[in-house]
DNA sequence: ACTAATCTTATTAGATTAATAGGAATTATA
DNA sequence: TATAATTCCTATTAATCTAATAAGATTAGT
């Protein structure tokens, strides 16, 4: 069904809450699963591959937590996602042409490429720090509209 | 992995082939499934909801088999992706916001209508007959480079 | 030492997908 | 009208992937 998994929609709201917490040093995994409510357990698959990634720092014992690694205009969604996905192609083959005898006169990969161009540009195209604005712009309109 | 499922990457190669026969009338999946190297009893789950979305027709029996039900300038990759995934939603919520109580306030549920919204605009842009196009052009750039 | 946190690995259950199989229904034609 | 060739329909299986939990090891400040 072309889905993104539960990490990657999990991982972009991790994110987000960190990024709005930037700057106040380390967030515990607990105080995001509950604002976010996603399990910690959960949340600690999440997090080995985006450090791994250098989206994120971590610090252990007392005093840890998470904090992301750059600043929030400098993370967009195709760093998450493609983190959490792995890849963004949409098929197998353009990862890896070899896994087909086809493709020496295959039409459909070149689309499917163009597929995933398509999805990258979209994803970089989109900041944490705009989500952030974003968030900012839906508060308001919901406060004056569902009070 | 958000990968498209056998189901879209065998329609699309299955349409392009009915495209390549367009106006021969009936065309038998034996010989669809001979040239595509899919065996008879898959091709045989794609098309009913091709045929449902009617983008091909069929006839039973003697001199049966299927064909395009319109013009290969008619038929993109979103129609035929779109019948064989059901949506082109990454992720649930964007066809059915009641499934997640968050999404009043959620800003991530914008950015996958914004994906959807492009995966569509990107799979319209390509018909069918720019695929023939296609295979045409590559099949000369092959001969003139592999003889 | 104690406590609170991340880190690591294993396991389970569930959902989805891919593919096959077998037979029913249909239709031109000999 | 029998036959052969085809689409159509339903069930089943096997494989893969995903989601989620669990339990304990490691780390670091107090």
């Amino acid at each position: 069904m072309m889905r993104l998994s539960t990490k990657s929609r999990y991982g972009a709201r991790l994110m987000i809450d960190l990024a709005s917490h930037y700057g106040k040093g380390n967030i515990l995994l607990k105080d995001i699963a509950r604002r976010q409510e996603i399990s910690v357990g959960y949340l600690e698959h999440l997090l080995p591959p985006l450090k791994a990634a250098g989206l994120v720092t971590s610090g252990r014992g007392a005093h840890g937590g998470y904090a992301l690694a750059k600043s929030p205009s400098k993370i967009n969604l195709k760093d998450i996602v493609e983190t959490m996905e792995g890849s963004l192609a949409p098929v197998r083959c353009v990862d890896n042409p070899a896994l087909c005898h086809r493709t020496n006169y295959c039409i459909t990969i070149d689309v499917w490429k163009e597929l995933k161009e398509n999805i990258t540009r979209t994803l970089e195209s989109i900041t944490l720090q705009d989500l952030l604005g974003r968030r900012k712009e839906k508060l308001e309109t919901s406060l004056i509209y569902n009070i």
